[in-house]
DNA sequence: GATTACAATGTAATCGATTACATTATAGCA
DNA sequence: TGCTATAATGTAATCGATTACATTGTAATC
């Protein structure tokens, strides 16, 4: 009835120290006994019971990731599948498993942290859609918490974190843009608080910098990450403009289907390069972020914390793809 | 330094016994030792470890959702972060948390399940996308393991669900649009093993059975619940036809572009009434989907299931939304 | 005051693994 | 053969809570 490592060890005439030593595949261990253990537990189909490890070791095995409620970028954002396909592969392949989690509406980000560390339900937390500001990390440094971030803190913080190279990124598609002589660029960016916003508009600036201009404030929107977003932002603009910079390819793809409600036929970027980049009319010119490699990264760092005290800090390089929608003007390429 | 139910016994000057009393709120405490046990609780704030607890009590509070990796659906499926939330807030209300785990890519789907099974991760799971023929709730049915399927077995097999109206739903959509005269209604139905699908196939023959009509097959499509999907098959239709039935909003939605760029006017009607269904030109006639309503249900029922031995199965209604886009013709409700 | 009933608290086993330390078996060598 | 070094295994404590059972305290009753 009762299947635990003892109930192995008396059929198999050895104690549970020795069948934990052949579950642990502990050198110490004869190839007889070994063997002879193995059968019974092939036979018996016995598998270690996780929670009992998990008191004894101090470890659960479960990385918590929290998503945020209040945006509904994560669950829109096509990457973010992709991401957790990754990094769900590099967990597991250490034993380690993802416990994804909402917050709680109304209330505290805070408190779902403070619940799962009290009650020492996970080993280490991933941190999405880092703010400039974050309580989140506040909170966690204050309580010695091992976490890895997906962003990158604006203010020079010592975070260990992953991030692509969003300033990067976005002063090579600005950089582009007024190389062909856009000299108004819209900037439809995300949230103002969010550390990956602050970057972007930090390469939108210094493409400008580069090319000795000025930059009009008033060019630079925040909005959410939606197509509804890009849209509403494009169509509401009151003033001339000769190109637009999307911070996602859904708010470029927004922007797209209001330039052509408006016939205004201009340039146009969007950031991250979703699989549905490549099949809109026209075809979306885009900052391609290395999604994979990001899941891939965040998994592994998050391991490489747990198991080796190290302090992961890594920004993945971007890459500007150049295809339909930056070359004016759109009609000629594609019939509409 | 180490913090545990006896640093607090210790402390306060009780057994171990005592203290875990005032926290599971016996009633044989006098109500000056609960005071003494609490004051000292509330200084060393001292919270329980989950651990220790899941190990004695043999539950561990997780409930194990696994997202099926092999369809973009869920991701894409804007009602999925409504459903989480609404299920997050009523588990949680009862010290439960769900665990989200994505399928191992390149594994039999029922390897996950049998992991948190044997290791005793989870106290009971939640179905997702369910199958014709289901080896996951094949196996879990086998191992005589909790769960809740969203969505209803199409064989009449006893398991445990939760599901939408969604044969009732489609009758609706479907006799609307018999009702206005339409005689070839093009369905643009879900994958075809899915039960939803079946279902809601059940309900389109249904509604013409009630007009004494017959059904060309050939007007039933399957594919996925993507707008590029709905774009797809309408486009590529070889046929007459008078109507367009979807299977969720983001197909309408691309059945509606399809029928733009194809100067086709025909009534469409969509599946879910995701919010963007208010918002687009035109607005969508859809059936809409008590999503809330699903989330805190199930969430409520794995709850009874594991609290009280309970088998729910509930089948909740749904209700046809009346909007421009099942009004013909489009051109005159809304400008393009 | 003695007896009884029940309330309050404590003791120690238990959940299922891991592991420090103790013990025994085996091999190597004089 | 006897002794030592080391390999192999066992014993029992431990992780941190819960709880059956034992014990003690208190009040009510005769």
């Amino acid at each position: 009835m009762k299947l635990n490592i003892s109930t192995v060890a008396k059929k198999a005439g050895v104690s549970t120290a020795t069948v934990s030593r052949v579950l642990n595949g502990s050198p110490s261990v004869s190839k007889k006994t070994r063997e002879k253990v193995m059968k019974v537990i092939e036979k018996l189909e016995y598998v270690p019971n996780h929670v009992a490890r998990s008191l004894r070791s101090k470890k659960t095995g479960l990385i918590g990731t929290i998503i945020p409620h209040s945006t509904d970028y994560v669950f829109n954002f096509p990457y973010f599948s992709i991401f957790l396909r990754e990094a769900t592969k590099r967990l597991s392949g250490d034993g380690y498993q993802l416990l994804l989690t909402i917050e709680e509406p109304d209330e505290n980000p805070v408190e779902i942290y403070r619940t799962f560390l009290d009650r020492k339900i996970v080993d280490a937390f991933i941190i999405l859609d880092l703010k400039e500001k974050d309580e989140r990390v506040e909170f966690l440094k204050t309580r010695d918490a091992k976490f890895v971030v997906v962003g990158r803190a604006v203010n020079g913080e010592e975070i260990p974190f992953i991030d692509t190279d969003n300033m990067g990124g976005a002063f090579k598609a600005v950089s582009y843009l007024l190389k062909k002589k856009c000299r108004k660029i819209l900037f439809l960016n995300g949230p103002a608080n969010q550390s990956v916003s602050i970057w972007r508009a930090r390469g939108y600036l210094d493409a400008h910098l580069k090319y000795g201009l000025e930059v009009d404030d008033s060019f630079i929107l925040n909005g959410s990450f939606t197509e509804d977003s890009g849209y509403k932002m494009t169509k509401s603009f009151e003033g001339e403009f000769d190109a637009v910079f999307a911070a996602s390819d859904l708010m470029a793809m927004g922007a797209l289907k209001a330039l052509k409600e408006m016939e205004k036929d201009v340039p146009v970027i969007g950031f991250d390069d979703i699989p549905q980049a490549a099949m809109t009319s026209p075809t979306l010119t885009t900052v391609r972020q290395p999604i994979e490699k990001v899941g891939y990264t965040v998994a592994d760092s998050i391991i490489a914390c747990l198991e080796s005290e190290e302090f992961p800090r890594k920004v993945l390089d971007v890459e500007l793809i150049i295809r339909e929608s930056s070359e004016v003007n759109h009609e000629d390429s594609k019939k509409w």
